[in-house]
DNA sequence: AACTAAGTGAAGT
DNA sequence: ACTTCACTTAGTT
């Protein structure tokens, strides 16, 4: 059970609930800009979490994409990473494809401009 | 207790 | 430079 003031009431009716280090999440990569990427142990750094893992798990229950850009993170070796609990398949296409709109190009698998990273 | 959308370093190719 | 592999991390269920 969960803290009752972590509620998010969703378009639909439904009843999202999000937990402090979630909002603390999608706070960080919100401030990522366009055309621009960051990486779940950057992220995590920036949040004072030593786990990148459970920002991967935080960015995978995003309730406010694509408000909240998750697919602007990547994992620090410049590969994709994960999108809408995928680590392979049409969901990660989609976010490349999303990342390729914004101008963010990758070459077989890899980033091909790391001073695309945003650095917070 | 088990499972992660990861990170790191080490060792092999 | 690339690919595994083992080990670690901490948040969620």
């Amino acid at each position: 059970m969960l803290p009752s003031g972590l509620r998010t009431m969703m378009e639909d009716g439904s009843v999202k609930r999000v937990t402090a280090f979630q909002q603390r999440v999608y706070e960080a990569v919100t401030r990522i800009p366009r055309g621009c990427v960051s990486t779940y142990g950057l992220v995590a750094r920036q949040i004072g979490c030593a786990a990148p893992r459970a920002v991967g798990q935080a960015l995978k229950a995003n309730p406010y994409a694509p408000e909240v850009p998750c697919h602007r993170v990547i994992s620090s070796r410049f590969e994709i990473g994960g999108f809408q609990g995928a680590t392979a398949g049409a969901a990660v296409r989609r976010k490349l494809d999303l990342l390729d709109r914004e101008g963010v190009r990758f070459i077989s698998g890899r980033l091909v401009d790391k001073r695309r990273v945003f650095k917070f």
